[in-house]
DNA sequence: ACTCAATTCGAACGAACGTTCGAATTAGTG
DNA sequence: CACTAATTCGAACGTTCGTTCGAATTGAGT
């Protein structure tokens, strides 16, 4: 009867197989949610309006809904499949690797390449973390919680490698903070590329974490 | 006639004096503000209501625009209070303060108390940075830039006491991103207070900027 | 107690919101 | 071409939005 948009609708029924059927159907949502995550890049996702959206993708309000049954489910796909990305990348390049060190200077290239080549999605997964309620949102918790736990083990790994001391959760927070916040100010025209800036800040937190003498006024 | 909120409403009409007119006008302007605070944390400045605010507040809808014009201004009186007070604040802590290591460490420290001190406020102030418009804006964004340039003036500073050769424009971002992250992930009950964690976090950073050996893979 | 200004409120405004529905259009196959 | 399913759309739904207005209430000074 024609109301695809309530089921899950995984590449036009068919159960996804290897490589990618790229389906009218699925090429044209993936046109919606690049234009969508351009609008809620702008506007926010609370202050962007689905005729924010029409106007964007170029249909019409009505038709959207064809895509997708709610405005939050929108997002939800946007952030699901910039997450799921990203840690693909990461798993891809960390294969191979067995220097603590440099699986940790991996990952901070993986996440500021991807992130400055796809700013828009990333800083929408950032900035609006906390908008999906309930299964939406743990879904994307659970890559979210995945992503992390691959940066503690790496720390962790460092730590024990090297023999130093520093709380892994505040390093690994602390590394999110210093490379998530690049959306508010990364300026193409003035910074360097995701290579360098990668480098840079490389250096800063990894040198942050060798310790030199232990920690400062410590005792009292 | 009375259209009081019309005007900008310095303290009652009259021009401020040294300490604190501290008005009844002032007081229920300041519990608004707290209670609007709150609400703004917790939904946003967009998925918040007028109706949130008079819920929380314990005012009438109509109530509340007699305090304020419209929701933006009071999106912006919370920033600006805000952000005035920890510049302020800094200021005061950094009189007197010589040494350049300890001037940082100072910035860390005063950032992070204030910030769990006041994490509503804060989170408001982060992640609603580019909420506002125009002269709004402008004004809250001039505020920001002098913080900013404090701190890279402390940077600088170092850089130049102690030889050392780094960005200052990604140090300062780093370092905010570091402490400006906090927002997304602290809780009281299992992260520590804000003195040890300005420690943790000034450990990482300080001695990350200083090079043991130059960049890493330099020449090529 | 009377007065005037300061403060608060109920009720409503028009606009914009997310979403729905049935009809119209298009694409894909025989 | 004809037939069916996939796709798109105009128009509207009921709700909620930020804001306004005039009247009611309260507080302070005499």
């Amino acid at each position: 009867m024609g109301s695809p948009s309530t089921a899950v609708r995984v590449s036009a029924g068919r159960h996804r197989a290897a490589p990618a059927p790229a389906t009218r159907y699925d090429k044209r949502l993936a046109e919606i949610l690049t234009h969508a995550t351009d609008v809620f890049c702008e506007k926010g996702y609370e202050g962007a309006s689905m005729r924010d959206l029409s106007r964007a993708s170029g249909m019409s309000l009505a038709g959207l809904y064809y895509y997708f049954e709610s405005k939050e489910r929108l997002l939800f796909l946007i952030q699901k499949h910039t997450f799921t990305t990203i840690v693909q990348r990461l798993k891809a390049r960390l294969e191979g690797v067995r220097d603590p060190e440099e699986q940790v200077r991996i990952f901070i290239l993986n996440h500021l390449e991807y992130f400055l080549a796809n700013q828009a999605a990333m800083k929408v997964l950032s900035h609006e973390a906390d908008a999906l309620k309930n299964g939406f949102a743990s879904e994307v918790a659970a890559i979210k919680r995945e992503y992390y736990r691959i940066c503690v083990g790496l720390l962790e790994e460092l730590k024990r490698e090297r023999g130093l001391q520093f709380s892994t959760r505040i390093a690994v927070l602390s590394l999110f903070g210093m490379m998530n916040w690049i959306y508010t100010w990364h300026n193409a025209r003035v910074d360097a590329d995701a290579e360098q800036l990668a480098g840079e800040m490389s250096d800063i937190f990894l040198r942050g974490l060798m310790n030199g003498s232990r920690a400062r006024k410590d005792g009292h």
